[in-house]
Formats: structure tokens, C-alpha cells, sequence
DNA sequence: TCATGTTTGTTAGTAAAGCGTACGAACATA
DNA sequence: TATGTTCGTACGCTTTACTAACAAACATGA
């Protein structure tokens, strides 16, 4: 089995019906594609069909050996509820699509027949991520199924906007799709801008892109899964997967522009014109401010942006920069008290340069954050630098196909 | 059947995993019941079985019913995409629960068999709703399943607080639930402070309540099912119910304090602390401010809660009350930007005094929510007042039984 | 008037998915 | 060696929704 012969695209962004890899080498026909269209299912007007709590049973054991690591048939139906014959019947399914595998009998000295443990084949699929965030060049990366990134690739924009940078897109895309030592298992894009449930860019100024049918374009050039989201969305994925984030935070990021993604029970929000997060030119203060780009006065990117702020550094003597980075910290406060208080999060997380964010702007961050809300029931409000440094992007966007494909996260 | 034959009492605040009255006159034995205490399930660890397929069908079919009026089963099968004949069994289901009538032949002329007509038995269940949010008086109702109060208790509070205040709200139910004229479907009640989604009140000040279990005492006196919410979030589904709300939408209650209740995809928001929505001590602005019963100064309740309006305008001649009133919606407006912004709301709804609210503030608040965020997306941003007035906390408070009983809303 | 077509609701049989029971295999311990 | 424990599987049962087929009741056209 090559990667190109990996069927069976999806564009579903959210992790909630879990589309599974299920009939991959499993001999069993496509069974008439689903919904097309992802929709925004306000009324669950949706019939449920055994079938369907079968995927979701079939997903549940895959993310116990997902994150729990090598177990017997017989702890996973312990663990998962389900019956030994239930997990047994959804195991060999697993095992006859290559996503698990058995690891031999346990070693340990226990009364009884002897377990036979199995994991997750974590080589069996790469998946493929892209982060298009970068202001000068588009990087991706070839991950594991753990998020470890194996392989590298990127390519510089020179400018290119448009259709041009779709193509710069796709070439990446190759590259990396043409390295893979296993089965793609599918590609996740990181993309600035809006973008909708489809993985269609409704607006990205750098790029130029507007209603830009990427998901698409990419599903049908590589034939395999593809999954577009807004890049700070996937960024507070892979903070909530790979880095400890709870189910309610906020990941906060910062470079050319001031964008937000928000973890609400675990599950992203996109809002309702799929532009949740979008804060950069929310204005802060009722002190005046900057002019910003956008026309307004003391958006949040007049303070805060890194060309904002390497700008004002520059223009003063060390001394002061201590001072800008508080002020610039304080504002960020003002701006996301609001924020904080009204959806009662406990954790907000920075991601940009650290040698600029980790220092006195997160201290008066996290020091205005306090003193704006209700510090009494807030007493466990944390802000911290996200642990995951310039990959956060990729491994958000290995999150989404993981979420999509599999179903775990 | 009386109002206290009804049984099975839940204590399920969300929406999600619709807990029906199934088995209600149904002769099968409750069939073990399900897992007690409603979890956050972060991870969805929970196995699925061909039965709660069922119950969701279930669901599916009464909400078509409830939403659309009188139908067939054949029209039923052909909006939810179910067979003619599963429909047909879930509603005889429906109907042996005493839930759905027969309402006889269409009249209208049209080749074929002519269709039976079926509706929700409107009249078969009461709903009793609670509103503990007023500063001195606990009022109740009793509702229909549309929604439409058809009688009213209410009880002074005289100053009580804990137990004393539990059993002022035991005697309104009492009084209401004697006077039910069907069975009683449930109890749903809307109360200050933070309330778990266990129906604990977690804190409630004004009422001296910390750790409160009301549901269960509520549940435990009455043997019904018990729903218990925070009073602006209760409020917020009834105007996504019955006041045309759309499933992204933030209601603010101003009253003696000042509170919100978040509904994002159709979902009310509870928080990481069970506090999401409370942004009455939420510094405003970068300039000051009166100080605050809480201590800090410049908190939104200083400029907005009602005393303190009421004292404002009282000190000052007429001629200056329309600036006060602007003011107090400018401070509004500038603590809701960042959080429109960040959640990429459509719709904000106010509630409380129209006199007060409906006018200068309401407008100052638009105005300066437009002017601090991005107009170009949040073009169609709408601000206005609740169209349910007075009653907004009982009607959202039935929803929540509605909701959890029946899985409609 | 009568045959034909349409729509409704029900009956009968089938496939999928889970459960419970029971069994052999393989181990530890008395 | 006998007993108990644990694992994984085989078998049969229940639930669920589906397809196919049918009778009932209507409109329409020859």
C-alpha cells in the first residue's frame, strides 16, 4: 500500500462524528459517501444509526491505545466498558486496516492466561502538516502519529499571492507527500485568515485569498484526507494535545499580526462567521492610542504586533524597553479581561518570540489579567509561553487529521 | 396519572445527550439506571449502544413534531430521513408515553390514502419554572410546552438566606406543582451566583448560598426531574427558543448586578469554574471609575447595575440623565468589544429595564461595539433588547426541562 | 363505471451491533 | 496434582433500523 492509495477524503474540522479510516484494506465497498458538505448542525437534525456508535466504539478503543499506550484486549474493554468480545470484534477490524498491532504477551508474572498487548502502529501512517502563518515562507512537516516531526520542508513566498501561492502550497505539499516512508494518512493546513468548516479561506489579505477553495484543491490533487483551519485554531489544538493545555483555554498569538484560538470543553470555536478569534484590531483602552492599518485607533496590534513593537524598541534607549514591553503587556491584560472573565478560562497561553513575550509583557499580562477579574473565583488563572515553540502550528494540524481520520486527540 | 407519579429525575443541564422520559407509562422496568452524575466529558470516554440511537431517533422525531406542528409519519420519515416504519414505531412509543396524539385524517384533498395527523399532546405535561434572580422576591409559573404561562406564584424573600431561602423556593414549587392541572415534566429553575452542572449552587452571596445542592433537594421533595441553571443562562435559551436568537448570542442581564449568559453553537457556555458569563466585576476602561463593592474600581457594575444608575441619574438635573445613559452603554460596549471580538458574536441581547436600558445606552453600547471591532466583519452585528421580557428567566428555565426531558428545543 | 396510479401505514424478514454465557488455553499457587 | 484466575473466542440472544411487499383509501382518466 503506496501513500497515494489512501482514499476516502474528509473536510470535517471538528472532532465531534468522528470519520474514520473505517474499510480501508478491508475489503468492505465505500458504502455511499457520507453528508457531503460539513454543515453547522445547530438542530442534531441528523438520524443516528447503529452504525454509527460502532465508528464511535471503533474510535474509542483507538484513543485508549491512543494515550494510554500498550494494553491487552481485556484492559481496554475494562477501561472503555465495552465487552471483551466487543473490543476483541472492533480490534481485528483495527488490525486488518494496519492501524494496531500486536506487541507479543505481557511479561509480567500474573495468575492467568498470559495478555497479548497491542498499540497503536505508529509508524504505519505520516501524516502531513503545513503552517502558511509564517509571514515569508510556507514550512511543513512530516509527523508521526505521536506529532513527532520526521521530516522538514519548506518554501519561500517571494511575494507570490493568490493562485500562485496555492501552487507554492501544493509544491510543498509534494515534497513532502513524496518523502513519506509510510501511508499518508492525511494533510493538515494551518492557514492565516478566515476560514470556513469546508477548509475554504474566505479571507486571507497577505495571501490574497479570498474564498479560496484550499481544502478542496489539495483533496483533489493528493486524493487523501485534507484538513484547512485557521492557524491559531490549530495552534490551541496542539497546545491541548502535546502540551497540557486543560479543555478550556486561550493561545494567543503573536507575530505579524495578533490573532486568538479558543478551546471551549475541549472543542475548538469557530463562531459565527468562522472569524473567532479574530482580536488583532479590537481597540484597547479608552486612552487613544496608535493609528493602526485598519483605520481605527489603539487596536490591540498597534501595541502588540512584533513589527509594532520592534519598531517602538528601536526607536528608544535600552532603558526603556522595559517599559514598552509592561505597557504592551498591560494592554494585552486590558483586552483579554473581558474575554477572560465572560468565558471563565482558566489558562491562557502566549506563542511568539520568546525573547520578547516571556519576560516583563507576560508578568504585566498576567499581573492586569488578575487585577481586571475576579481574582477570588480566577485564583488558578495561569499564563505561560506555549511549550512547543515554532512547531505549533504543524502539530496543530497533525491534531486535525488525527482528530478527523482517527478520532482521537 | 398524577403530577407526582411522574418519575426519573435528572439532573442534566446540557442539551447533548438528550435524557428522555422514555419509559414513562411504558410498562418496561427503567431498565438500570443510567451513569449518576453528570460529567464534563472532556475526553468522550463513554461507550455507545444501539440504545441511545434509539432515544436520540426518539428525540429526532419530537423535536420535528415540537418544532413544525402537525405532521404525518410520513412526513416526519421524509424530513429526518428515517423509514416510514421506524417512524411508526417510535411513535407509537411517543404515543403510549402519552406524549403524542392522533389528531385525525388531513382534510386537504390529494391522490393516495389520506395521512393521519400526529402533534406533540400539548397540554399532556406542565413544566414548573423557578426565577430566583430577582433582589427580593422568588417568582414561579407554571408553563405549557410551548412555552406559554398559564398561572403564576411568586414569594417574598423577607431577607432569608440559606436554608430558609431553600425552603422559600420549596414552597413556590409546592404551591405550583398543587396546582398543575397535568403531570409535572419537570422543574427547571433559574438562580443567581455559579451554579455546577450538577444544579449545585456553588456561591450565590445574596442569598448565602455556598455549596448548595438545590437540585437534589429539589428532586428529592418532589420526585420529578430537577434542572437547575444560572439565571442568566436560563434566560439566554429562552431567547434562542422563543425570542428568535440565533446559536451564537450573548444575553446581558442588568439588574441589581450585572451578569451574561453565552450561547455559542447552540450550546450554553458554563466555564472552566462553572463561572462563565460573570463579567459584572470586570474593570472597564483605563481611566478609573467608582469604586466597587468588591473593592476594585471601575468594575462594570459600577457604571451599569441599576442602584448605581438609579443614584446617578437621581443626583443629577434631568438635562444630564441622557449623558449618563450614554455613558453607561459606552463602558458597556467597551467591556463586551474584545469579547464579540474574540468570539466572533452576531448578537448581543439586553435584559432588564427597558426604560432605562432601551434608548441612550442601548445605543452608545452599538455604537461602540462597532467602532472597537472590525465592522468589516462584523457587519450585521445586532444589539437589542430581549422580547421576552419579565418572564425571560421562567420561559429559559422551562426550556432547560424541555430540553432535558424531551431533548427539544 | 372501472382501471390505474399515488400515498399511507403496517407486516414480515434481514443485517448490524452490542450483550451475556460458556469454553478452552495458559498461567500461578496451594 | 488440584484449584483458581485471567485471557481471548465461539455461540446465541436482543435491539435497532433497514428493505420489500401489501392492503387501504384516495384522485384521475378512459
Amino acid at each position: 500500500m503506496t501513500a497515494s492509495e489512501v482514499q476516502r477524503s474528509s473536510s470535517r474540522t471538528e472532532s465531534a462524528p468522528p470519520t474514520t479510516v473505517q474499510g480501508f484494506a478491508h475489503g468492505k465497498a465505500p458504502a455511499g459517501g457520507r453528508t457531503g458538505a460539513p454543515r453547522r448542525a445547530l438542530r442534531p437534525s441528523s438520524k443516528v444509526l447503529p452504525e454509527h456508535a460502532r465508528s464511535h466504539n471503533r474510535s474509542l478503543v483507538l484513543q485508549t491505545l491512543y494515550h494510554e499506550g500498550s494494553r491487552s484486549r481485556a484492559d481496554i474493554a475494562r477501561e472503555t466498558g465495552l465487552t471483551r468480545v466487543t473490543v476483541s470484534a472492533l480490534v481485528a477490524e483495527l488490525m486488518a486496516d494496519g492501524l494496531v498491532v500486536e506487541l507479543g504477551q505481557r511479561e509480567d508474572s500474573r495468575p492467568g492466561k498470559p495478555a497479548t498487548l497491542l498499540d497503536l502502529d505508529r509508524s504505519a501512517f505520516v501524516i502531513v502538516g503545513l503552517d502558511l502563518s509564517e509571514h515569508s515562507t510556507f514550512s511543513g512537516a512530516l509527523l508521526d502519529l505521536d506529532g513527532a516531526i520526521s521530516a522538514r520542508a519548506e518554501v519561500e513566498l517571494a511575494g507570490s499571492t493568490g493562485d500562485e501561492a496555492v501552487e507554492k502550497v501544493v509544491a510543498l505539499a509534494r515534497t513532502l507527500v513524496d518523502q513519506a516512508q509510510a501511508p499518508v494518512l492525511g494533510i493538515g493546513v494551518g492557514s492565516p485568515g478566515v476560514v470556513d468548516l469546508a477548509g475554504v479561506v474566505l479571507s486571507a489579505p497577505n495571501l490574497g485569498w479570498n474564498g479560496m477553495p484550499l481544502q478542496s484543491i489539495l483533496a483533489a490533487r493528493f486524493g487523501v484526507p485534507v484538513v484547512v483551519a485557521n492557524d491559531a485554531n490549530a495552534a490551541v489544538l496542539a497546545e491541548h494535545s502535546f502540551g497540557g493545555a486543560a479543555g478550556d483555554a486561550m493561545l494567543i498569538t503573536i507575530g505579524h499580526g495578533v490573532g486568538a484560538g479558543l478551546l471551549l470543553g475541549g472543542t475548538p470555536l469557530f463562531g459565527s462567521r468562522f472569524a473567532a478569534g479574530e482580536i488583532g484590531h479590537v481597540v484597547v483602552g479608552t486612552d487613544g492610542g496608535a493609528v493602526c492599518a485598519c483605520g481605527k485607533r489603539g487596536c490591540l496590534e498597534t501595541w502588540l504586533s512584533i513589527p509594532n513593537l520592534m519598531k517602538r524598541l528601536d526607536e528608544l534607549p535600552d532603558a526603556d524597553h522595559d517599559r514598552v514591553l509592561t505597557e504592551a503587556g498591560e494592554r494585552l491584560g486590558i483586552a483579554l479581561a473581558p474575554v477572560v472573565g465572560a468565558l471563565d478560562l482558566s489558562e491562557v497561553i502566549l506563542s511568539g518570540p520568546t525573547e520578547l513575550l516571556d519576560g516583563p509583557l507576560a508578568a504585566a499580562t498576567v499581573e492586569t489579567l488578575r487585577a481586571r477579574t475576579m481574582a477570588e473565583f480566577h485564583g488558578s488563572l495561569t499564563l505561560r509561553m506555549t511549550t512547543l515553540g515554532q512547531d505549533i502550528v504543524l502539530r496543530g494540524a497533525a491534531v486535525m487529521v488525527l482528530s478527523g481520520q482517527l478520532g482521537v486527540s
